[in-house]
DNA sequence: TATGAATGAGACTTCATTCAT
DNA sequence: CATGAATGAAGTCTCATTCAT
């Protein structure tokens, strides 16, 4: 939560990124297509026209906003991986999932990727966008973590796409419950603690254990 | 497609359904605002008006339309465990995750939960319609199973959340890899291997094994 | 208050009335651009689509209305003069104006007149029906009724359009405050009384007086 | 008519008002319900996304309508009055009812009383509004009026609502006669003469005379 | 005759976008 | 750069009228 800046000094340069916070506080909570412009302009302390200046249309400060925020996450992950991937597969897997869960655990900062959740069927460039941007980065992650522990023996051979999707979807289980199913009394539960829990039994699920075959 | 009717037809008896059926497409592929009551009309078969004789908002629509999709999964899911989880927990879940995987690869049946999951932000009473009836239901379920899996000593003894989430997980991440980021050119992945797959690893990661301590 | 009949047990020959006193009900209430077909239908006991069958639009159930309430009041009136005026203009107005104040009181009889005075703006045709038929007829008697009074040497000899909204007015008068601006805890005033208490207003301001000029 | 200004005019200080005079020309002419929005907008010289910057809705305006013209006339009688009515009541009333039918007469005048007449059943509150701020301002006005001249001994002591109703009456009926009810080929009558007719019969209604009773 | 489902024109209202200041 | 009044397209909803039954 940044402090409020007094009225009207500002770095000018910062502008569009300020706007594109508002518009993502906004975006999320009503969906794109209910938000108004002049939401998003009063969420960043300007008028409405002011953001006609930034922006050409109020399509493309959702474009702007998923490409900003789109990369962060993956990029991110990819070189947590790639420091550690090789000499230790599964620390690297904790790792990830622990920075991922906590980062999901954070409104503020799964919001980008509800929005693009919500909105990727309508937006079919943006979907495409973030499948380029994110998800196959995501991909190239798990695949590369998961062949460096075959390699080293300490994985099975399983199905690439079956082991991605165990090990993402716990991930995207969590931010659901936690941002969008959330119960009103719901217990919040210690994000690094689950990440731990659930790589103990991803990664127990993909270890090779004494009198496996193959 | 049914030759054209004359103008004017009689309703059919179940005017209601079709027209909830008309709305789930049109508002899964264009999101609920952007959605127009005449497209919902026009894939129905009927003029805009008519809509209006059997829902009295666009929004009431909406939630007849998750009220009777919402409970279908999870009971389903439900009697599919009751029927087998204390014999064989692992069958069970294996059974559960096939189930499950098949209907998410079917864009026409993931459609509803799709459609909760862009507008869960926007109608806080739909989300908790859903989270009562849906997500609950499966919690329960889930959570039958593992205890049912802890009792007969199968299972080993981890934290029901984060089993949770590795049981639903990949369900979610195949419904979105399926329907929402699908590649052009990507592969089908026939769901039953790779429920099967994924069993392998989640089960097999829950699972006690030789020299396991506790 | 006509008792309701049992459904479906009626005189098909006085449908169009009962429809019409279904219309005026709902005309006075509601507007008549606001009232609903189907709420004339339903108060008649019918359904919407029979209307049609005895009127052919909405505006013509407004014409025959008026055309059908238009002439009671004033032929009422006209007759009541012309048995008496020349002999006793005095008596003749007295009962004239006990015989509006009463029928302006009770708003069932006052509601055909409202209406007109609501919707003769939109509906000239039906303002110059009115006036052809119900405000020329009282004119016409009222200037009857004074000029039989000069005649006598009872009236003085004033001009005829005072005359005739001194006559008149305090009718319409009442009846506004009594149908239209009634205060929720309004004394009813009794419209015999009021009646003869303005006719001596009304009458003493036009009879000749010892040493009057003229 | 003024010079089209090029499109998109910067407001001149005071739209709202403007808006109010378009509208009370257009509500008059089709009456509330059948006057369209667009209609007004394009009378005050504006689009009609322009309106809802200075009315929330329709009947909004409706209602600043009403409340604008609403005390203005009273407010006027009752000082006209309150300035000579102890005085020389008789000389009052004449004056009051002078202004009143000159007003009247102007169908811009009387153009907001007439909407009121029309609307009122269909909106208690404007009735109530009109009731509390204008009919009661009236009867007090002309209460005051009578009673100066009862107790100076003018008047006869009359039943006040009797006398109310004789006073105000001619004045309505005036109103109706010259813009609801007009003939087209009808002779203008001149409304300070009629004004003079009219208190003449009224006013020697309720003054004592030589040889009355009480 | 009577019904009421169906149509479709039309109204209010919203809001992305423009532009005079 | 910034404002916010103004536009006008578009969407939800209503309702007079029609017509198959």
């Amino acid at each position: 939560m940044v402090s409020k800046p007094t009225k009207r000094t500002r770095r000018p340069e910062s502008r569009p990124d300020e706007i594109l916070d508002a518009a993502l506080a906004v975006f999320t909570e009503k969906g794109f297509a209910s938000a108004r412009v002049e939401d998003v302009a009063k969420q960043a302390g300007l008028s409405k026209g002011a953001i006609y200046l930034y922006f050409p249309s109020k399509e493309a400060m959702l474009n702007a906003l998923v490409e900003q925020s789109a990369g962060a996450l993956a990029k991110a992950g990819e070189q947590l991986v790639a420091s550690g991937a090789a000499a230790d597969p599964e620390a690297a897997y904790r790792a990830v999932l622990t920075m991922i869960l906590t980062a999901m655990s954070d409104p503020d900062i799964s919001a980008a990727p509800r929005l693009v959740l919500a909105e990727a069927q309508r937006f079919p460039d943006l979907a495409a966008y973030y499948r380029s941007n994110v998800i196959d980065t995501g991909r190239r992650t798990m695949r590369t973590l998961l062949e460096a522990g075959i390699a080293k023996g300490v994985f099975r051979n399983v199905d690439p796409e079956a082991a991605m999707r165990s090990f993402a979807g716990p991930a995207i289980a969590h931010m659901l419950l936690t941002t969008v199913f959330l119960a009103p009394g719901d217990p919040h539960h210690d994000p690094a603690k689950l990440a731990n829990d659930i790589a103990d039994i991803v990664l127990n699920g993909l270890k090779r254990h004494p009198g496996d075959p193959s």
